[in-house]
DNA sequence: TTGTAAGCGTTATCAT
DNA sequence: ATGATAACGCTTACAA
């Protein structure tokens, strides 16, 4: 069984491809009984147009690509991204659009961004240093960043991380604080934060700030870095990792809200209370961090619309009614909850 | 700036077409020299193959389609979802594909389908008898059905929905509670079970096989079944409503974990105590039901499993390996947490 | 209101 | 090892 074509509609409707065409897309320019003898046909052997030859000539896919820097079985563990994704769901939802989930082809973004026939991206975390940002452009489509370091001619979503980061540590010291283990993102610099750039090093800036308020710098031996992968298992070895060593500080202060309930289940199995041995704050209030015992104290950044201001500033270049490189920053807070204790109500 | 295309790039290399495509596809098959000035001038003007272009010729997109019967962002509320996800991502890293997530069109599935430029669909809790399974037959690519009524002709991979119901029931009766809620997930019938179809039909059955062998049944006044949207919110406020009449259970049996963390939530607000005051068995044991206080007794199903196994089945389809129209039913488990205790433990 | 015909940018077949 | 040329299946000026 052949694929069936305009041109076969066309012939049993006896019509020209236009009209065939036509009744898809312009119903209203055909005259009701050709339209409906077309349809008639169509329905009849399950024609539709193929999307496929349709994208190629209008030269519009209506799908916008997420950029994930990382295989969608990793991606996928921080929940995080799920919530990124539904405030990209809310503008695909309002402009008809859908989402194609574009990972690493082989190891290899760039292989993924040429052969992904989308009208746009959507970066998350890219750092812009890399050749990924030359290959965008190369691309030809329209993208926006999210979560990196602005450059003067792309749009770009972010959210203030230094002062969430400032706020956590800053927290974290004025509770009293001074033996504090830091869990970051794994950042393929091995723990070597001179090296880290976009979020992460504005993270770590933010760190640097609160603590210098303090007399203290990243380089004391009182305060530490781990780096984890960022889900709940990278913080829950981290945590393994960490306890069985001499120092044990008395906060954790985390990148990331997954990494913390890592940290949380660890912590529970050696015996570690939460937050009476060790307080313990997280960074973007993923909706588990209210679930937790006990709840988690963290910077809540708000996800659902970052996704949504990305989605509709790559909308607007998309349909050409914006070229502005627009560099958002979005707001960050601190959540107080129970996981966090100051450190003199415990001695 | 006109697009660059093929043809410009054989010009400028001073080759035909053919070279330049083979220099992108077959690279082998070309002498080093012609390769690497090809290569070369595509490079300096930032060109790679289009892909629509290359997607209609070869008749191959690369990209499974996730068909999901509501809004991006409403199904994202389910974390149950972002793992199936998980188990498709698996294999479309192993297999370099990319991954659409494809929500109705306007509310409109069917045009969804048509536009989408995929190389097969993996549907999810789809109503076999609804007009959408003709249109994806005609649509031309194959698919798999997850969590729908198995047909005779397409693969389709379920969980033991009706022996999970059953176990959660059956629990429920055994520690000797009699009145029962369950919080079910929306169907779109009101209520009226005998409507069902597919996945929520099997689970009916199951916890109507349940009371039957203690003597009661669906219609029994003690047993109310409450449809919820599926998500926390839903549960929420389900057990608002619920709480409100003067009709107590002591125990709900929930369709969905997340529809049984929104019931903790607003249990929780009204003074209902968990497990003292009321006894909750969930069911899906997403990753967040470890994590709740009281941690939530659950049916497990295998989700990354059933993504992964679904991915499979469509990708043999689609790389024609096999055309068996497979039925996979995966086992599920009850998982005994805190959020559930016997009646009699209690008055 | 409908038809003719020229692309869209590739890949694939068949030559040379 | 490389080139000419015909598809792939559709949309869209322009013409009638």
């Amino acid at each position: 069984m052949t694929k069936i074509t305009i041109s076969e509609i066309a012939r049993r409707a006896g019509v020209s491809k236009t009209a065939v065409s036509f009744a898809f897309n312009y119903p209203e320019r055909l005259s009701e009984e050709t339209l409906r003898r077309i349809l008639a046909v169509a329905d009849e052997v399950g024609y539709a147009p193929d999307p496929v030859a349709s994208n190629l000539k209008t030269r519009r896919t209506g799908c916008i690509g997420v950029l994930v820097p990382q295989p969608i079985p990793i991606m996928t563990r921080n929940p995080y991204l799920l919530t990124f994704i539904e405030g990209v769901g809310e503008v695909c939802h309002e402009s008809g659009m859908s989402l194609m989930l574009v990972p690493p082809l082989k190891g290899n973004l760039r292989r993924a961004i040429v052969r992904a026939a989308v009208d746009g991206f959507l970066t998350l975390g890219l750092e812009t240093f890399r050749g990924t940002m030359v290959v965008l452009q190369q691309r030809g489509v329209p993208f926006v960043m999210v979560d990196s370091d602005p450059t003067s001619d792309i749009p770009c979503v972010n959210i203030d991380d230094e002062a969430g980061a400032y706020a956590a540590m800053s927290y974290a010291l004025r509770k009293g604080h001074r033996k504090i283990a830091i869990f970051g993102i794994r950042s393929g610099y091995h723990g070597d934060y001179h090296k880290y750039a976009g979020t992460l090093q504005r993270r770590i800036t933010g760190y640097a700030r609160a603590l210098a308020e303090h007399g203290l710098s990243l380089e004391d031996p009182a305060i530490q870095l781990h780096e984890c992968e960022c889900d709940a298992a990278g913080g829950y070895g981290g945590f393994h990792a960490l306890w069985q060593s001499r120092q044990h500080p008395t906060a954790i202060v985390a990148m990331a809200d997954v990494i913390a309930i890592g940290v949380m289940q660890a912590a529970r199995e050696l015996g570690a209370l939460i937050p009476d041995h060790l307080s313990l704050v997280g960074y973007d209030d993923i909706e588990a961090s209210q679930l937790t015992c006990p709840a988690l104290t963290t910077i809540r950044q708000p996800t659902v619309e970052k996704g949504r201001v990305a989605a509709q500033l790559l909308l607007q270049r998309i349909e050409e009614r914006s070229l502005a490189a627009e560099h958002i920053v979005l707001p960050v807070e601190l959540v107080e909850r129970a996981s966090f204790k100051a450190l003199d109500a415990i001695r």
